[in-house]
DNA sequence: AAGTGGTCTAGACCACCTT
DNA sequence: AGGTGGTCTAGACCACTTG
């Protein structure tokens, strides 16, 4: 039975999402203060308020102090995603994961990939593209911008056999971390590397993470055909 | 300052995230007790069980009863992502919302469609497609299966007026949702009703709900040429 | 200026899981 | 069977934000 008999913070839960579903508080409306409803439903303060915060978390409602909370009149749907590393993706899947670097090379970023960094001026990072297999085949295409004024080590490092994706999440903590899903057509380039038609549809995840204000790294990881995206179970 | 000067549970967290970055616990390895941490960092155990909880809901550590927490072995990125109602995501980004009804017929979904359901077997449902438009452009192209068993009002909607999308989210609460991003190349269907070339790469979105064991719906949501979701700032 | 949610504490009991 | 995290309580203080 868990503790869901009666004073639970799940129970609660429920019971002022089912006043929420049942038009009791409608769209937009004010609820009870924590500390009425706690009355009301015979449980601590700190028992609705942790109800509450579930309910804020999962988009149902809105909590301000002072302001009190409301149910957001505009409904969301709020989920989760893991991203793993790709290494545990394939070989989570029972295959065997393979890694090969493509190029690196210094350059100033285009002025879309700048623009992802949210950087003032342009800066000299490398450029590192390569390709994840699984069972031997493509996986995923990686194309990578590194930042080496954040990232110094990166520069000396042999790309050939350290695997850039692993490095970073192992050595460098990001506080912030941009994520961006999309889908595009294989270009000439994608369809080569990925052995598929030029023009097939493919997914692509971008991420940026920085450390502080400064840019750690941009990453844009296109998916052989098929991939896709699951909310954890 | 907030209150994260000395005993706040966010600075609990992030003493416990550095020593993991520095290596003072490292991966695979357990972490006291949550009430010896109390102890040491000379704060409440509730305040220790607060940060562990963070943590563990941002991947970092995994927690079990008796076992103890433990540094995650498999760094994850996890991030939340907020769809909106199609309407909303039009009117915010200030153009003008349309919806147009293409047809609605009960058939037999097919099989592909009915393992979303995790149904043992096949059920007559109610198919509608739809088109939702931003400024009178197509937007996003909406195929959908709802059960009647679970829904019967669906089939004395006007659905020409209704938009089914709206209708099931102020009217059908679900207790589970499984959400799937991938890409697909316009077929010929998508690409007339998109006003795309036929091929291009697509951005869809697929959900399928439930309440308690029974299906809701299922939709398939494929997005103009263009689109891509972000993580919610 | 005051009201409301957010946090912290100390203590107790419980549920789950490993040993 | 026992240890560890999860939850609940009651009370106090704090911080944000609105009127």
């Amino acid at each position: 039975m868990g503790r869901t008999d009666r004073h639970s913070w799940t129970e609660v839960r429920e019971r002022i999402r089912a006043r929420i579903l049942d038009g009791t508080y409608h769209a937009g409306q004010k609820l009870p203060r924590d500390e009425d409803l706690a009355a009301e439903l015979g449980c601590a303060r700190s028992t609705v308020q942790r109800a509450m915060r579930d309910l804020a978390d999962a988009g149902m409602i809105e909590r301000r102090r002072k302001g009190g909370s409301r149910v957001r009149l505009d409904p969301v749907t709020r989920a989760t995603f893991e991203i793993p590393v790709i290494r545990q993706e394939v070989e989570q899947a029972g295959k065997k994961y393979d890694y090969r670097l493509i190029d690196r090379a210094l350059a100033i970023p285009p002025a879309g990939d700048l623009a992802k960094f949210e950087l003032p001026r342009p800066r000299e990072m490398l450029r590192i593209r390569a390709l994840h297999l699984a069972d031997g085949k493509p996986h995923v295409f990686e194309d990578r911008w590194v930042c080496p004024e954040t990232v110094p080590e990166i520069l000396t490092l042999d790309l050939a056999r350290e695997n850039a994706n692993e490095w970073l999440v192992r050595n460098k903590p990001y506080s912030r971390c941009d994520l961006r899903f999309l889908a595009i057509g294989a270009g000439a380039r994608e369809a080569e590397i990925l052995a598929c038609p030029p023009g097939a549809a493919l997914f692509v995840i971008e991420r940026t993470t920085w450390i502080g204000p400064d840019p750690i790294t941009s990453v844009r990881a296109v998916a052989a055909p098929g991939y896709q995206l699951t909310t954890r179970a």
